[in-house]
RNA sequence: GGUCCCUUCGUCUAAUGGUUAGGACACCGCCCUUUCACGGCGGCAAUACGAGUUCGAAUCUCGUAGGGAUCACCA
């Protein structure tokens, strides 16, 4: 069975980069009716809260994307210091004693003399007897994994054919010096135990993935399939951690977009279909194809995602959406909705149009003499249904004004806007009372 | 600096040596509508640059330029 999983390090809030992910792993998943894992990464105790942790799940929540099962690193330890233990007898580990900054002080020499910042792998000098008088000085060793210095090779779901040699690589360290597994290789041990069966991520894990290859092997595993997804852009084509980074999913949440307006961009964008707004989550389950990605950066379009909310909303029914009216210290009915729901990109500028028909505006008169005329035809006694077009029938044959000419002066006098729901049900709502008060109060 | 990846209309992309370089979104125009919008029809618009291979190149090769990623005791 397809197994993937999103393996988030609870640091910060979910972003749109990384929601991209959980939702193409999720996606790929209910596409082969297969299992979508959520796995907290929280080895870095240090910049793991749980706070984010609660964060992340209720973000996918938000979006509709349920985890089939539920991992966390931090409650795993003991599996990665046997896999330590194993990569040691088979000398595929090795252990280091250089403090962060030496190796900090290396990197900038070999960086300043023109050369990779490649670990010089010194610590494999070190004799049995080194080792021992190290540890007895009370010095603890961090552990490296042992490359082979050699061609990896992986068919990439995305990239396709795919390359890279280990030499350009420093051999990773695995094991902290306090003893804290690290990434690199806790996540091999869970993807092996997990019985992961395909891992898609973004295209910065490249060289984590030729080093987990090995790794992958090393354990006497054989590596999953591997996808490895451009990274999304901004409009400009700068990078995800320059602006996208700090776009999370719950800014785009208090910006009034709609989770299947997210879902449906995300899931869409940098492949070759059409960007278009699904009102279900199965309807992009059911046609998703990684194969349909391609390998240039796609560009994450803030204006694109407002047309997909726009004409999400014109879709949704009253009860589809009354839950969400709620927030709103305004009794929303469903006229009410119906009438403005084509004319919104998100639900913030249903108080402006609230405040149209039930509140205070600043009306704009452009046409004096057009609306004394209007004001003297207003028809008598409560509105209803009709009475928009009786009134504008009248004052067709009063000023032998027709369509725009007619009705834009009454529209701006009445609602402030040059562009708006349907004049007759507007009206109708607003009352005789608003009416009237908009046309004398010059 | 090393390494890897990318570059087709404004945007997302299709075309795996022969197409008037196709579609979708956006934009513009027309129609519909006595208004906004929806909808229908139509239009504008691209192979980064330079060589090479070939009868023929968006497609293959090399170079140039631009962009991205990575090179942590982060994930």
């Amino acid at each position: 069975m397809t197994k993937v999983r999103f393996a988030p390090s609870p640091t910060g809030y979910l972003h749109i980069g990384n929601f991209r992910t959980a939702l193409i792993n999720f996606l790929f998943a209910k596409n082969k009716n297969g299992h979508f894992m959520l796995r907290i990464d929280d080895t870095d105790d240090e910049r793991s809260l749980k706070k984010y942790e609660d964060a992340i799940k209720e973000d996918l929540s938000w979006v509709g994307i349920n985890w089939d099962s539920l991992e966390k690193q931090s409650s795993r330890l003991s599996y990665y210091d046997q896999a330590l233990q194993k990569l040691l007898d088979k000398k595929r580990a090795y252990p280091c004693f250089e403090t962060a900054e030496e190796l900090s002080l290396k990197r900038k020499k070999q960086l300043s003399s023109g050369k990779p910042p490649i670990y010089d792998r010194s610590a494999l000098n070190l004799s049995d007897s080194d080792i021992a008088d190290l540890k007895a000085k009370g010095r603890s060793p961090h552990y490296r994994f042992l490359l082979d210095h050699k061609d990896v090779n992986w068919n990439d779901l995305v990239k396709g054919t795919s390359q890279y040699n280990m030499s350009n690589l420093s051999d990773p360290v695995i094991i902290r010096e306090d003893g804290r597994v690290i990434y690199t290789l806790a996540s091999v041990v869970d993807d092996i135990d997990f019985e992961v069966t395909d891992i898609l991520r973004g295209e910065d894990h490249m060289t984590n993935s030729a080093a987990q290859i090995q790794l992958f092997e090393a354990l006497e595993s054989s590596p999953p399939n591997l996808g490895h997804l451009s990274l999304l852009t901004d409009i400009s084509g700068a990078g995800l951690s320059k602006r996208l980074g700090s776009i999370s999913l719950r800014d785009l949440k208090d910006e009034g977009f709609q989770p299947m307006a997210i879902s449906s961009l995300l899931s869409k964008v940098g492949s070759s279909d059409a960007i278009e707004i699904f009102r279900d989550i199965n309807q992009i389950i059911s046609d998703f194809d990684i194969s349909k990605f391609g390998k240039s950066k796609p560009k994450f379009d803030k204006n694109e995602l407002r047309g997909l909310n726009s004409k999400l909303f014109k879709m949704l029914d009253f009860s589809d959406i009354s839950n969400q009216l709620k927030k709103f210290n305004f009794k929303i009915s469903s006229d009410f909705w119906e009438l403005v729901k084509g004319n919104i990109e998100n639900l913030e500028e249903l108080e402006l149009w609230w405040n149209i028909i039930y509140g205070n505006i600043e009306p704009k008169y452009n046409d004096e003499n057009f609306l004394n005329t209007a004001l003297e035809t207003l028809p008598e006694g409560n509105f209803d249904k009709n009475t928009w077009t009786n009134w504008t029938s009248i004052l067709m044959e009063e000023t032998g004004r027709k369509g725009k000419e007619l009705y834009n002066p009454l529209r701006m006098c009445l609602t402030g806007q040059n562009k708006g729901p349907e004049m007759a049900t507007l009206v109708f709502l607003m009352g005789r009372g608003k009416v009237l008060e908009r046309l004398t109060n010059k």
